[in-house]
Formats: structure tokens, C-alpha cells, sequence
DNA sequence: TATATTAATGACCGAATGGTCAGTAAGAGC
DNA sequence: GCTCTTACTGACCATTCGGTCATTAATATA
């Protein structure tokens, strides 16, 4: 035989091993919260051992910050370009692409973060600020100029609306928290969130 | 002196101990969170030994979901009685009553106790159960007949609403997380639950 | 006042777990 | 190959914390 008497015990791949690990540790996180996952879980997950851990991850608290950025970043990235690149009525664009994301989010891994900084962010308030940062407040950023392109247009009146675009998505975080809670409970969200745009939009409507 | 030579250790309050605990129990949570709340840290809160939280709750888990109890249950039971009673016309209902209890949510215990069910809830199945059961179930009970008497009475049309009236109290939900999470970010929550019922309310009427 | 009852204490236990570090072996560089 | 760097391991430590229990003292009863 060549040269293996039992196979290699681990391979070096420092490269991959930061991106394994967060999503290991999104897995775990995902089935029992934070506080109750154990570091050793998420390394035997990702297959290392746990003094690994703490070569990539200074502390458990940093590996949880670096998972909320890796799910919550490339999502949040993906609307708003797809948003300012979109060439529809204001309408049709509450209607399209908007309602789709909605509906998209619960059961989503983003249904899993919000658990998380609901649950923990209390005790993390840096990381707070930067969901509120890269997160929060550009999604409140793009509703707000949809609804002001609309009103430019014509197309819709000044409302409160205006001022509150967080109103567009408030039921989504409904649904989100829903299926997160009772899951085995009855609940149409997409059409829940088809009626409240529907809603919406006859609202703002001239 | 009388017969303190120093001031008693302790008084025998057998009865009034369990509320204690309760309201300490849920004083600490909601500053640090079910997991990261010691026994002990209730215990001296409620001016009590850590022995003794065991003669009154079993475990600690028996003690979380006595404080859910205390603070939900009152408030349902209130709801339910206050709106049954009310002659109201179904506009002004939702316009009255409803927008006021909805705007005193964010910043309630219930906020807190929302935040803990979210976080724990996964853990704790038969508290999510009882929750469904004693509360959101009976919540969207109450909305339901607020809605068909709207209709039956001919102020409103039927709706998809009236299959989901959980659309009605869902940017409460959004509120009460926002307030939680970002408290000192600026979101005026009473206009923002103003406008959706008005805007709820102009769907529906006929 | 003497006795019985039990509310309440607090020292203690053991398991769990975040974090450390001395040592090992993969594999890059020469 | 041989050497040197360093990614990786896993045993270990210190501490924390839920839960127990033998003991104590407040108070009801007689």
C-alpha cells in the first residue's frame, strides 16, 4: 500500500473552515437557540475539534455575530439591488417582487435570525446596532422610496404610509414569528400577506 | 427589649410567597432572559432562599411557565370580558377599544413575555401549546366575531379579512418587537397602529 | 409554656460547559 | 527527502448553576 496505515486524521483547510463553521454553528443555533447550544455541538458538527473553534472564533459570542451577518448580509444585499434595478410601476412593484419576498421569509433562515436577536439581543447590543445598521434600516430605506416613486408618479396620494413604510412589511414579521411559534397551527400566510398589500395598496391608491 | 435580640430571620408567608417569586421571576427574565437567569438571582430578588424556590416550583422550567401564566392570563381574560360586554358598532369597536388595547402592548410585559416565548418556546412545547390554547387561540376568536358582526349587521363586506383576522393586530406584534429591539430608534407605534386600523377599516366597509 | 409542625435556610453536590494550552501531525518550502 | 511552520487535536481547568437535603427557627396548638 502507498502510505496511509489508517487514513489522514484532518486535513489543514484554513480557508474553508470559517464558513463551515458558522454554518455548522447556524444549524445548531437554528434547533436550540444560543444559550443552550454548546461550542463542542457546532465542532463535532462541522467535524473539528473544539480547540479549533476558538482559532477562528475568539469567543461564542463572536462566532454567533459572524452568523447573523453570513445569512442576514447576502439577503439583505440581493433586495436592494433588486429593487433599485426594477423598472416597474410602483404598484406592480408592491405587488411583484415586494409581495414575493414577503412571502419568501417565513421559514426562511431569516425566521431563524429573528428568533435569535429577538431572544438575544438584549444582551448583544452591539450587535443590534449593526442588524439596525446593514439590515433594518436599509430595507425601511428601499419601502420608503418606493412609496415616494409612487407618489412622484401620481400614481399614489401622500399618506401616513409615507412616514411609516415599516406598515408595508409589520405583517410579515407576523407570519414570520408565527410559523416560527406554531408551526403545526393553521395559518395561509402567503394569503394573509397578499391581502394586507391588497390592502395597502387600495389605500394609498389616488 | 421585648424578645428581638436580633430581628427575626425570616417570616412564615406561605401564601403570599408563590406571587413573590412569580413577580420576581418575572422582573429577572426580562432583563436577562430565561437562560441566563440563575435561581438564585430570583431567589434574592424575592428576598427569599434558593431552598425554598424548590418547596414552591418543582424545577425551573415549572417556575418560567407560572410566570407566562401570571402575566398573560389576566389580560386575556380582561380583553375577552371587556369586548363581549361592549355595544359598540363594529367600526367603532376596532377604532376604540381594539386600537387602544393594541397600542398599549409595546412597552407591556407583555412585550417581555413575548421576547421569552420566542427565545424559549421551541424548548418548552407544552408552554407554546398552552399559549395557543389559553391566549393567541381565543385572541383571534374574539377578532373573528368582531368582524362577522360587522358583516352581519351590514356595516362590512365579507373579506378575505374575515378568514384572517389575525391581519388585524399583526403590525401589533411588528411594534412590540421593534420597541424591544430598538428602543432608542424613533417609530411612532401609536400612529402606526392609527393608520393600519384605518386603513383595515376602509377595506372592509362596505 | 411546652410541643409539634412545617416554612425556610444555606451548605453542598455533580454535571455541564466556556475556554486554554501543550503537544501532534499535515503539508509547504527548500 | 528533510525541516519548519502552523492548523488542528483533545485532555484539562475553573466556574457556574440547577437541584438536594439535613438542619433550624417561626408559629400554630394545646
Amino acid at each position: 500500500m502507498s502510505q496511509q496505515r489508517s487514513q489522514r486524521r484532518y486535513q489543514r483547510r484554513k480557508h474553508e473552515r470559517p464558513n463551515e463553521i458558522t454554518a455548522a454553528a447556524f444549524a445548531a443555533f437554528a434547533e436550540n437557540g444560543y444559550a443552550a447550544t454548546r461550542v463542542e455541538d457546532v465542532a463535532r458538527r462541522a467535524g473539528v475539534s473544539k480547540g479549533l473553534m476558538y482559532l477562528y472564533f475568539k469567543t461564542k459570542e463572536e462566532l454567533f455575530k459572524a452568523v447573523v451577518r453570513s445569512v442576514v448580509l447576502p439577503r439583505v444585499n440581493r433586495l436592494e439591488a433588486s429593487i433599485e434595478s426594477s423598472d416597474l410601476s410602483a404598484e406592480a412593484f408592491l405587488r411583484g417582487p415586494l409581495l414575493e419576498l414577503m412571502k419568501q421569509l417565513p421559514g426562511s433562515p431569516v425566521g431563524i435570525v429573528v428568533r435569535l436577536l429577538i431572544a438575544e439581543g438584549p444582551k448583544h447590543p452591539d450587535l443590534v446596532e449593526y442588524y439596525w445598521d446593514k439590515v433594518a434600516s436599509r430595507g425601511i430605506g428601499v419601502l420608503s422610496r418606493v412609496l415616494e416613486r409612487g407618489v412622484e408618479q401620481g400614481e399614489f396620494r401622500r399618506t401616513a404610509v409615507n412616514e411609516l413604510p415599516q406598515l408595508l412589511i409589520a405583517p410579515t414579521l407576523f407570519a414570520v414569528i408565527f410559523k416560527l411559534l406554531f408551526s403545526d397551527k393553521p395559518l395561509d400566510t402567503d394569503r394573509l400577506l397578499e391581502t394586507h398589500i391588497d390592502m395597502v395598496v387600495n389605500y394609498v391608491k389616488v
